[in-house]
This record gives structure tokens, C-alpha cells and sequence, in this order.
DNA sequence: CTAAAAATCATGGAAAATGGGGAGTCGTTG
DNA sequence: CAACGACTCCCCATTTTCCATGATTTTTAG
């Protein structure tokens, strides 16, 4: 029986591109395409379930990382590959911690396609060979884990704020924001604020 | 007689989107695709020229803004179209700064597609319309013009130097170094240091 | 229930950044 | 030449951040 597989992706260009590598492919059948998230849940509320899903990492309505742990959730028979320009561990991470089974570039080649689809349906899961070798590369742009609180905390700083600013707008006494500065410091390791800011932003978490 | 347009684009899926798309376009002659900038000079110096080349920004070898610029320099009569996800007012910019004669993005159909190759060929300049509404929207985040020593100090700053570390790795005094800062901070209208690397490192400065 | 983590608060001192002045040299350009 | 911008340098007062150290309460997860 034929792989069905459906596609979420914003970008016309990929869809036609993958539908038209796949085309000759009798193992794999082209149930459609999605252009947002809402669609896809459409798509799936209504139609035949696809074996595989296809799915971009940046969606116009909600990244793809949200998305796939909804299908998940929902639909946890259907397998998903992620899809997207970028080689960031993070993002690769994300999606494999929502329950993707796979993830691959879209330089891609036919072949790593296909061989994707293939394993995945077996239940195992595929990176392909440059974001597996992101994965395993020591990760010095590691993001830290951090708190709620210090979440917010790092949102203010980053706009602008003093600590006596940020107190009052928390409600909290100004000592305890720089008890969340200095945690922040020290899970970033950055040397002061300017250095936190530049790593936290490059890490997105502003 | 037929434009013959050339890609390139690192991302085999989108190449082979476009190749698909506009194989029944009999107005349109595919020359080929370039994966990324070394390939793409090489191609034009040893092949027949092509009347378009659709370009991606983002290439592994550097930037397509660059390559844009060196393919008008040698080939003036070549009409390039930028090509890319980002709908950033800074890429487009800088893209047709650089002798692009049109900016879309990866989600544009068929239609814009040809169109586009049609305008461009005829001299006009072609944007998709996000793109051209990108580029109209006042810029909330317009980028400042920083001199090139207040772009090293900014660089020092966001990697967590003090003033005195900067002044001794640019050989001068520290209070020179803190009046690149007030200059940097009056130019992004920034509060403090925080707020002045977020928008910097947003803005791409860092 | 209980141990760990998160969030809260504080003191005191050192280091760094910010604000608001002023001022001189150089090179470019109208 | 005069004006302008870039780059350089300085002072002083004030604000803000950073460091070390320690502690209490609330939440969370095993």
C-alpha cells in the first residue's frame, strides 16, 4: 500500500517542489497540502488520515513545533517530519521533543526524501545527515533553562528597564529582580547584561 | 523569443518548486540552477546567458546580496530577482540597492511568478505584494547609519566588554569608547545598553 | 510528605554605565 | 575657506549594575 503523506508549508514553491519530486513515486500518494496550521487541522478533522506529515517549522498561524505536538496529541498514528531552511539544534530539538519523527532541510535531495518517508512509516526515525550531525556537535549556543519569572524578568531588561522599573511593574521589591538577573547571568553565562542580551536574542527567547 | 532564466538556490526543493512550476510556461526557457555563488560565476562565464536569474538570499557560500551585486557588475544586462522567505525590509532594501530588479517571496504563485519574469525583462521592477507593502510600511525598525567605529565598539559592547576592555583592544582612551556609546545609544534611541544590543542584534548589527 | 526548585527579600560595597557638559584634530565637500 | 562629520579626549555627578552572602516562603514533583 502507498505512503500517504500530506504537506504543511507556506511556501508554494516547496509544495510544488516536493509534489513534483514525488510524482513518480508509486510508494507514495499526494493526499494534498496545507498552507497554515488551521487548514492542516481542518484537513485532518475531515479527510482520510495521512501516514505522514510533512511540516514546515515556520507557519504563518503557529510555528510548526506547536503544530506537530497538536497532531500528536490528536492524531498520534500520523508520523511527522519536520521541514525548514534552518540547521538550528534548537528548533530540531523542539520538534523531536513534540513528537516528531523525523526532520530534514529543504536542500534535500529526492532520495533523502523518499528514504525519510520510508523509515519514518517504519517506525523509525530519520535526520538527515546535516541536521543529525548539528545534533551531535557539541552545542556551545545551548539554551539554558530558565524560569518564568526570569523569563519575564529578561523581557524587561531587554526593553529597557532598571531594576527599580522592573520591581514595580512585577510587584516586587527591586532586590529580588537582581536575584533574577544574577540567575540569569550565571545560567547564560554572560559577563553582564550586554552579553545576555545579545545571546538571549540570538537564542529567541526575546 | 523565449526568456531564459536561471536559480540559485541552495534548497533543492524549492529549485525543483520553480523548474515545475513553469515547465508549460513556453515563454520561459530553463537555462539551469546554481546551488550556490562559486557555481552560479562559473555557470555565467562559461555558458550562454541567461535573461533572468531568480536568486535566494540566503546561499552557503555568501550572501545573495552580495552575489547579486558582482553578477551586475560583470552582466549588467542580467535582471536579477531576489528570492527568499524573509519579508524584511532590510534584505529587500539592500537586494535592490544592489541592482535587483525585482524581490518575492517563496510563497508567491505561479502567476506572480511569470509576471514577474515578464516585468523584469521589460525593465520594469517587480515586488511581489507583501513585499512592495513591506517595503511601503513605515519602518519602525529603521536601521540607524552607524559609523564603522561605533559598529566595532557595538560589537565589543555585545560581547560583554566593559569600556575599559574595549579601550585597550582599540588602543584608546576609555572615555573615547563612552562617547561611541552615548552616540550609539542617541542613534537607536535607546535607553540603556540592554535595549541597544536587542534592537541591534535584531536589526543585524551583531 | 518531603526535598528540591522557584520566588521572594536584604545589606553593603565595588564596578560600571549614563548624562551633560566642553573641546581639539582631521578629512571631505559645498 | 568654512562647515560638517568622524574620531578623539576629559571632568563630574548620579544612577545602575554587579558581587558576595545569606535567608524566608511558596510551588512543584517524586
Amino acid at each position: 500500500m502507498a505512503t500517504k503523506i500530506f504537506i504543511v508549508d507556506d511556501h508554494y514553491m516547496v509544495v510544488e517542489g516536493i509534489r513534483s519530486l514525488l510524482q513518480y513515486e508509486n510508494s507514495i500518494e499526494w493526499l494534498g497540502h496545507a498552507m497554515n496550521a488551521a487548514s492542516c487541522m481542518a484537513f485532518l478533522q475531515q479527510k482520510q488520515y495521512p501516514d505522514v506529515i510533512l511540516m514546515d517549522i515556520n507557519l504563518p498561524d503557529k510555528s510548526g513545533i506547536e503544530l506537530c505536538k497538536e497532531v500528536k496529541e490528536k492524531y498520534p498514528g500520523i508520523f511527522v517530519i519536520g521541514l525548514s531552511t534552518f540547521n538550528q539544534q534548537s528548533f530540531i530539538q523542539k520538534m523531536m521533543e513534540n513528537g516528531a519523527s523525523g526532520y530534514m532541510l529543504k536542500n534535500a535531495t529526492l532520495d533523502e526524501l523518499v528514504e525519510a518517508i520510508d523509515a519514518v512509516v517504519k517506525g523509525k526515525t530519520f535526520l538527515s545527515n546535516e541536521t543529525a550531525a548539528t545534533l551531535r556537535k557539541p552545542d556551545d549556543t545551548a539554551a539554558p533553562v530558565i524560569t518564568s519569572r526570569e523569563k519575564e524578568v529578561l523581557r524587561l531588561v531587554a526593553d529597557g528597564m532598571t531594576n527599580n522599573e522592573i520591581a514595580q511593574h512585577l510587584f516586587i521589591s527591586p532586590t529580588t529582580v537582581e536575584t533574577h538577573r544574577k540567575s540569569l547571568l550565571n545560567k547564560f553565562a554572560a559577563k553582564n547584561t550586554a552579553s545576555l542580551i545579545r545571546m538571549a536574542t540570538q537564542m529567541q527567547f526575546i
